[in-house]
DNA sequence: CAGTATCCCGCATGATACTG
DNA sequence: CAGTATCATGCGGGATACTG
């Protein structure tokens, strides 16, 4: 059975180019912080807890190429760049925060969960 | 500003503990797949296209560990294994879709962006 | 059938240094 | 200030072979 008879016009892999960027946490973390406003860019530098600059370049890049958000720089020494989320950023935010909110939510759960699986394993697994 | 008056009890990286889950490329469809019922390891393994039998282990054993899904194995020669979502996989499983549904209803526009994006910049790059 | 056990490679990412 | 360039590396994940 090939994949287009299973899932109507490849859509799978269609959504995994936009789920596997929610998977990417430096992006998630930019949009999300983006979500409260248009920032400069050392101001996403230092509210992005732990991002190199070299990561926050590239990732605002891809965002910006999936037009999630626009870039805006000012010719004026020093230099100042803008970033805002677009209409289409703006709109992801909304089911990432959804998934962020059940993430909360839930986080006992899985937390829970885990504690009752590594202690079902370690007694086969010693130190 | 730190983290903790920004967000409430650090749930930031609460949250990334289940969205990393979902950037998984393999873990999301594996518990897509599973959505629709319980399945043994071979009928997975045939249908997540592309997988291999390593990264299906450890998928599924992932996703045991945080709860998302049951696995039962029979005792019998050839042994069987099955695997079925938990309420809580089966909970994940919305947000998961709707963030699906929206990467499918908007991929256009993804494209578009980097189209134009690409059309943009390779004048300064050429080649 | 449902795994483990190895080997191995490429890329994502961090650290560091330099620049318009 | 807002990047780019370069180097180093850890490990995710594929291929392959073996096993209860």
């Amino acid at each position: 059975m090939k994949p287009s008879e299973r899932h109507p016009a490849g859509q799978c892999q269609v959504a995994n180019d936009v789920i596997s960027l929610v998977g990417d946490k430096w992006s998630v973390l930019v949009i999300s912080t983006l979500g409260q406003g248009r920032m400069r860019f050392s101001e996403l530098k230092r509210a992005v807890e732990g991002i190199s600059q070299k990561m926050l370049t590239t990732t605002l890049r891809g965002l910006e190429r999936d037009g999630y958000l626009i870039r805006t720089a000012f010719a004026t020494v020093p230099p100042r760049v803008d970033y805002e989320l677009t209409a289409l950023g703006t709109e992801l935010l909304k089911p990432v925060s959804a998934l962020g909110q059940w993430a909360i939510t839930n986080h006992a759960r899985v937390i829970e969960a885990r504690r009752a699986y590594d202690g079902r394993t370690s007694s086969n697994q010693p130190q």
